[in-house]
DNA sequence: CATGAATGAGTATTCATTCAT
DNA sequence: GATGAATGAATACTCATTCAT
């Protein structure tokens, strides 16, 4: 009976929940679930939280202000180039795609659905206008070139999450390296910035392999 | 109460589960609610399926051979160029398209993770080798230059699916097309085609809008 | 595993859950109890009814028509006079009383207190009128006297009924007697009619007592 | 956080409870509810009382004596006419007609069965005699002739209770005139007494409207 | 083939009560 | 005296599944 202060129990409901509507989906995660892994009583649930449904809302929130706050800190420095910039918000967006993944797997309920759509809209909204941004400046600095910023930063972002998804399941260093230069040939092309410029893909990679070149 | 024939009868079925599994996600319909859609008692599901469970791996195993068979059809025409394969492939990715993300819908269960992504990569795995191919023969037919054909390959998957995000709610026609367009262009930079040849883009367009130019 | 027949099986649940209601009250009685009581499971309960709530005020419903009907019953007789008329009222009465104060037992939630308000003003909405008329018949025929119909209507009821409190716990036949003699005499008396002339007040007693004299 | 005395705090939480019963009847009010409402955190609760049901017990006893003290100073005083003692009891009779019939609201509980019997005897049991004591002292005096004192006195009480039903949701001051020279007629009728003679029944009524008469 | 009554385990939620601080 | 975190049993309701007919 270790009666922990309010707000940490709260922090650990939070934790608890993120964990097994990730594992299990909101759905199927019961609240019994919920205090048995943090080894408490399911009603003391009910001390915390109004109700399940809430907690999701909250968790939610929680997540679009972390993807939001992600964003605008990446944004906020002065003075840098196109490219820089783009380094940036590469930085905090494999965070930012993984928190908004992990959003889309809640929801299932047909009241949900166009909740739903509203969030896969908003992360999108939060990530597209910075990049775009960027390839507008880009555009300025004479370091890219094409007629559509706006799906080109679509485009670029897309091209990024997708190809995580050809990644075979026990990827080697050398299909990492090679998935992370086509990426950024790729974004290069639709950009049309000049092959290589955009070297600073490389910080998706993890840092051993930054400099690696592949077969 | 004139008696069905069994095969009959399991065809609605499953007629009205994919209907329901769309509408209100896997755990939200109930096996009587499937029933009731037929006017039928609960009870004769069991005569027809094991469990509400099966009758979920049946749905999905027959949306896999129905992604299989509609991109095998496509590509079994045999004389034609890349770009006219490719426009073959189009015409019935909508449907491919359509039908995996449905499937991945439907999984939430914690047991059912790694089928889940077994199904996301199958789906890519089905759809991605055969682009694949048509960049190959592009690459031969000197119509295309790139030089990660599988990647490219996705990175136009990525692209198509993904573009259809940034739809606005209500798009206008010029929406639709300037889409359009900018799909295509970055289809054509990214398999390294010259500007235009890629028009079979024009296909995923409602006819109406296939001739179009946007402002 | 008896499997009723649908009706039965509801009326069997109406049954357990009338007697349960009055036993415990509505709020005391789970519907666990009230399927314990018919030896089926829980679950059945929801498949006769949406939920305890509905049952609840197809109760309400039930009884409030038991009680018009007996009271219509007991009036449409044609060709009695105010007396006879009376004792046909009384001999529906138990019942009827019987019923509304069950009902009254029933509510005890906030949100029910008008509609509590409503039904006891329903039942009495109900019998009274039926007496008022056989008074102002009774006023016409000249054997009563009585200058508020209504009102002498609603005490001859409130007395009756009041009555039956101050019978002991184990009340002997002369009690019995006496109660129903003083409850004939000031029923005589409010509505202005000759002593004795009510004597069809012995109707309200069991059969066997009905010519008796008390001490 | 001023730290109250132990006898003014007990006080405070009958009277918060006492104000819930009645206001949501004693299932549907939480022990939570009760502490909210005096701001205090729920566990104090248990610091004062054993249990929600050893609350209700007391509050019950309380309503028991303050119904008693308020009949016997009634009827405490020397030298009155049977009228004018009448007079006494009916000042104090809304006081204890509210207070027994908040106690009836309580009893659900099929355990608290008998209790609730006893208790409706008991409240009757108290005002009753006093009652009766009147009417055979009236009957002495020769102002009142009626042969079954104590059910004459159950009958004034029914009347005078149940009279009060038959008043309409908004009533008019003549309603009430009406009904209250109702209750005098069928009380005098009842106990024998002079048309006219009960004038005490005046005080039933608001203050101004003592002198009137209805249409 | 088809029905629909019956089951029972599961789910969210409430609340009287306890107790370490 | 007072707090509030924690408990656990109870409750209404759902639903996949079974089975006698």
């Amino acid at each position: 009976m270790p009666s922990k202060s309010a707000p940490e129990r709260r922090t650990d409901f939070v934790a608890a929940a993120r964990e097994l509507f990730e594992e299990k989906g909101f759905e199927n995660t019961s609240v019994d679930d919920i205090a048995t892994r943090l080894g408490v009583a399911k009603g003391l649930f009910y001390y915390y939280f109004e109700s399940k449904e809430m907690l999701l809302d909250l968790i939610m929130e929680q997540m679009m202000s972390e993807i939001e706050s992600a964003i605008a800190a990446s944004m906020e420095k002065k003075g840098l180039t196109a490219i820089e910039r783009l380094g940036e918000l590469i930085k905090c967006s494999a965070d930012v795609t993984f928190r908004s993944r992990t959003m889309l797997g809640y929801f299932h309920k047909e009241r949900n659905r166009s909740l739903r759509f509203t969030m896969e809209k908003k992360a999108l909204e939060m990530m597209i206008p910075a990049l775009e941004r960027i390839v507008r400046q880009g555009i300025e600095e004479k370091v890219f070139d094409t007629p559509y910023p706006r799906e080109a930063a679509g485009a670029m972002l897309f091209v990024s999450t997708g190809m995580k998804e050809l990644k075979p399941a026990e990827p080697s260093a050398d299909d990492l390296v090679r998935l992370n230069r086509a990426m950024q040939l790729y974004a290069e092309r639709i950009v049309g910035a000049a092959p290589g410029s955009l070297h600073v893909y490389n910080l998706m990679l993890p840092p051993e392999l930054r400099g690696a070149k592949h077969d």
